[in-house]
Formats: C-alpha cells, sequence, structure tokens
RNA sequence: GUGGCUGUAGCUCAGUUGGUUAGAGUAGCGGUUUGUGGUACCGCUGGUCGUGGGUUCGAGCCCCAUCAGCCACCCCA
C-alpha cells in the first residue's frame, strides 16, 4: 500500500459547505420563493454553470470580464500557441486566455436568460415568465456577506410591455417578505425620471455617471454628492439642480418640474400605475434610487431591510435591450432578484427560522447490542412501510452519542430495544424533548401513535 | 486592482525577556460505571507552529520575503 500524504482540509476562497441544517434553511428560503412564483404563473428553468465565454464576454463591463472565471481548455490546450509560432512571453495575458480557454462560468443568470431565450424561442410560451435559481461565480476578492460562489435567484417576466407585469412582480416582493416574516422597504423608481433628471439639469449626455453617483447617495450622503458630481465638471446651477431634485418625496411634486420633459411625464404616470394597483406602506417612492446597472429604462426597485444597513435584499427593473445581443429581436423584460445570502443572514440574525424545517426522522429505534439490530431493522422498517419516517441507529453505543445523535438530527422520539423488547415485544415510546414514556406499546401501538 | 489584520491539533485558543521533549478545552476513538439511561471518571489518536530564508549557542516568539485566509475600499449580490 502506498503511503497517502494528507492534505489539510480546507476550501477554495470564497466558497462555502453547508451543513444539513444550513441547507434545509436554504431549502427553506428557496421553497418559499418558488411557491410564491409558481402561484403567480412563474415556471422554473436551469441552464448550464458552464457558458461559451463569447456568450459572457462583453456584457458586464471592462471590470466584469476580469471578474469571469475562465476554464482551461482541455488537451494540449497550448497548442494553438505554438501553431502560431510566437513566444508566450511576448503576449500579454488578455492575448493569451482566448488562445487557452473557450468556456467561463456564469456570472449571472440574466446574461444566460438571454442566450436562452433567443435560443429557444421557438419552444417558448410568449410572454415568458420564469424563474432560475442556481449557483453563480465572480473571481472577486470575497469579504463579509460576499462570495465567489453564491446563489442568485430571479424572475423575469419576457416579451411583454405591460404594467402589470411591474404590479405582478411588486406584489410577489410584497408576498415573499411578507412570508418571510422579514420587515422590508420596497423603493421604487423609474430611469425614465432619472433622464428626466438628466434633461432637467441639461447633462443628457452624463446619464450613466450621473447614475452612478446618486447610487452611491446612501454611502456618501448629499454633500458626497454634489463633491462627485463637481468632478464630472458641471456647473453650480447644474449641480443645485440635481442635489434640489433629490430631495423630492412624492412623484406629486415632480410632476409639475418634469411639466416639459416627456420622458419624466412617462415615468411618472408609469409609477402612478403601479402605485394605484398596489397599495402597501412599506412601497415607497425613492427619487434617489438608482441601481448601478445601466441596462435598466423603465421602473427599478430595490428592497431594503428595514432593522439594519446590511444592505439590499433584493432589486431589479425592467430593461428593452435584452436580447438584442444575440441576434433576437428586442424583446422587452422586467425581472426582480432575491438576495438570497443577505436574506439567509437577516433570518439567521433575527431567529425568524421556523422551527420544524430541521425535522429529521420521527423516531430512531436504537439496538441495545448487536445481537438485536436484525429485529429492530425489523421494526423499523413496518414504521416505515406504515409511512412513518424511521431510523435504526448503528453508530457507538453510548448513551451520549445516541442523544447526541437525536439532538443533531431532531428526532422527536426514541425507542430502545433490549433482550425484554425481542421477547415480549413491547416497547417504551420516550419523547426527546420532555423525556417523557409510555410504556407497554406494541409496534402497531407505536404505528397508531405516531401516524 | 489598493490598503489593514491574522496564520500553533479537525475546531476554539494558551504558549512568560528568545531557553529542555509545544499545551488546554472541545470533537474523534477506546474503556470503566449505570436495565431505562442524556451523568461521572480513565486512557488513546491527532502538530514540519502557513511556507522559505535570516539573526542567534538556541526561534512558535525577533527580522525579511512569500503564500493563504479574513476585513475594508473599488465594484457588486
Amino acid at each position: 500500500m502506498s503511503e497517502v500524504r494528507k492534505i489539510k482540509p480546507s476550501l477554495s476562497k470564497g466558497t462555502r459547505d453547508f451543513l444539513p441544517s444550513e441547507v434545509a434553511k436554504r431549502n427553506y428560503i428557496f421553497n418559499t420563493i418558488k411557491s410564491v412564483l409558481r402561484k403567480y404563473g412563474f415556471e422554473e428553468i436551469e441552464t448550464p454553470a458552464i457558458e461559451k465565454l463569447e456568450t459572457l464576454t462583453g456584457k458586464y463591463g471592462e471590470e466584469g470580464d476580469k471578474l469571469l472565471f475562465k476554464i482551461l481548455n482541455s488537451g494540449d490546450y497550448l497548442s494553438e500557441i505554438r501553431s502560431k509560432k510566437t513566444e508566450i512571453a511576448s503576449l500579454t495575458s488578455q492575448e493569451i486566455t482566448p488562445m487557452i480557454s473557450e468556456k467561463g462560468l456564469r456570472y449571472d443568470l440574466t446574461v444566460p436568460l438571454a442566450r436562452y431565450v433567443v435560443q429557444h424561442q421557438d419552444d417558448l410560451a410568449f410572454p415568458f415568465k420564469r424563474f432560475h435559481i442556481g449557483p453563480v461565480w465572480r473571481a472577486d476578492r470575497p469579504q463579509k456577506g460576499r462570495y465567489q460562489e453564491f446563489y442568485q435567484c430571479d424572475a423575469d417576466v419576457i416579451g411583454s410591455n405591460s404594467l402589470l407585469n411591474e404590479v405582478e412582480l411588486t406584489k410577489i416582493y410584497l408576498e415573499v417578505y411578507e412570508k418571510l416574516g422579514i420587515q422590508v422597504s420596497l423603493r421604487m423608481n423609474s430611469r425614465k425620471i432619472l433622464e428626466a433628471l438628466a434633461e432637467y439639469a441639461s447633462c443628457k449626455e452624463l446619464l450613466t455617471e450621473i447614475t452612478v453617483v446618486i447610487d452611491k447617495l446612501d454611502k456618501i450622503g448629499i454633500e458626497g454628492v454634489k463633491n462627485e458630481l463637481s468632478k464630472l465638471n458641471l456647473s453650480a446651477e447644474q449641480q443645485q439642480k440635481i442635489s434640489s431634485l433629490l430631495q423630492t418625496k412624492s412623484l406629486e411634486e415632480l410632476t409639475a418640474v418634469f411639466e416639459n420633459i416627456e420622458i419624466g411625464k412617462k415615468g411618472i404616470e408609469e409609477l402612478n400605475f403601479v402605485f394605484k394597483n398596489t397599495t402597501a406602506q412599506n412601497l415607497v417612492f425613492d427619487i434617489t434610487l438608482a441601481r448601478g446597472l445601466n441596462y435598466y429604462t423603465g421602473v427599478i426597485w430595490e428592497v431594503v431591510f428595514s432593522q439594519s444597513t446590511i444592505g439590499s435584499l433584493g432589486g431589479g427593473g425592467r430593461y428593452d435591450n435584452l436580447t438584442e445581443m444575440f441576434g433576437g429581436q428586442n424583446m422587452s423584460g422586467v425581472g426582480i432578484s432575491f438576495g438570497i445570502e443577505r436574506i439567509y443572514d437577516v433570518l439567521e440574525e433575527l431567529q425568524l427560522f421556523p422551527e420544524n424545517i430541521t425535522q429529521g426522522v420521527k423516531v430512531l429505534f436504537v439496538p441495545r447490542e448487536e445481537s438485536v439490530e436484525e429485529f429492530t431493522f425489523q421494526q423499523v422498517q413496518m414504521l416505515r412501510d406504515a409511512g412513518i419516517p424511521a431510523e435504526i441507529f448503528l453508530g457507538n453505543v453510548k448513551k451520549q452519542k445516541q442523544f447526541n445523535y437525536v439532538e443533531q438530527k431532531h428526532i422527536a422520539y426514541i425507542v430502545e430495544i433490549g433482550g425484554n423488547e425481542v421477547e415480549s415485544g413491547r416497547f417504551r415510546l420516550r419523547n426527546s424533548q420532555t423525556r417523557d414514556t409510555e410504556q407497554d406499546l406494541t409496534i402497531s401501538d407505536i404505528i397508531s401513535r405516531l401516524s
């Protein structure tokens, strides 16, 4: 036998293992979201973790491209470089990458959705309402609450311009967080209003830059925003116009300001429609909401946790050009995303996970000695046949280990089997929490007791 | 990509001005005890002190480099 080299067990940076109890909690979140989405007619899809690099690159900006995980080609991956008779050392990393890597791990679920919709348009019924929960990967530097592998959960409607989709998605947001027991405020704004704001300040061409600055408002404050704006070479008057508009609290105030700005009027009208059809205390208009992603074109949302500044628990918006890059006809889409990882942290912190989600089998049968294992197994099998989740304990005979097992797996009852039980066919059913026992039960007593 | 902090047993951590063979708790394994029990006690396994170099008679400890992880920024979820 060859000597085994011991490897220190450790994870790749920015990744996590999940314990059984953690998976149970995550599934609880997933299932809560799924049940609401299904009720509204959304269907679940899946796409591969691996996509062609040509699908992924160029969609997330220069920064995003750097954060793509790239997969080394199989086989002799240097053959292409060799055939060009180029010295490797003379090439930059950017030049080498496309020669040795053609695939990558998906960066989000939105770009794969765009590819999916164009590729399968003949098989899909439009408007296409789909949701997708799965891991995505980013070669980012990890920090608290940010990982290289993490889950996203997106729900989108593709191919319908109706504002009722916005209404539906708003209601879905409210319903999901309500069901999870998290108090959030749902902030809403429109990219059209931000465009109008740029037009109002006569700097339409700087829309993207201004949006990025406004998006930081929460962090850097109004003074910080003014400071950043001055860096964009805006006149004092322009800065003043923008920062005073950012103080606006209601759509009514805006109506007068945007009297002569078509796009602004449109934005206000759209938001008013959504508000009219969705009355909720925690749904608020917020002109300072910008969202960094600049592919949004209409209504945008952000879910903010009321009780702390943990950041956004979700976000989304309407976009118009999703499928264009894959040669599809221009289909409008609107979608929302749930921040699964942060939702988990919030639920954990506030201890909002329901007790019963980690429930194991109902009863554990513990054989006192090896000679009764077969008999014990037969009893367990009878319970299973009757549809009662049951287990036989085959580990360490120490009581301590047995009770650890029961506790970890949240098993409600224990039955111990020794010689007496085998002979009499009568058992003691013990509640693992209260330690109460019931004596002299036959196996069918136990079955009817636990059914 | 930039900055800060931390690396000692599977995990949480001690480790004296730099001085013999690096410790504890916990987990794991084994045992003693108790026929209705979750207690207690005993023993065992497990470490290239992240890695490489330097200073020194002597380094877990001091110096340099490097790697890794965490935290903050950029960006983002």
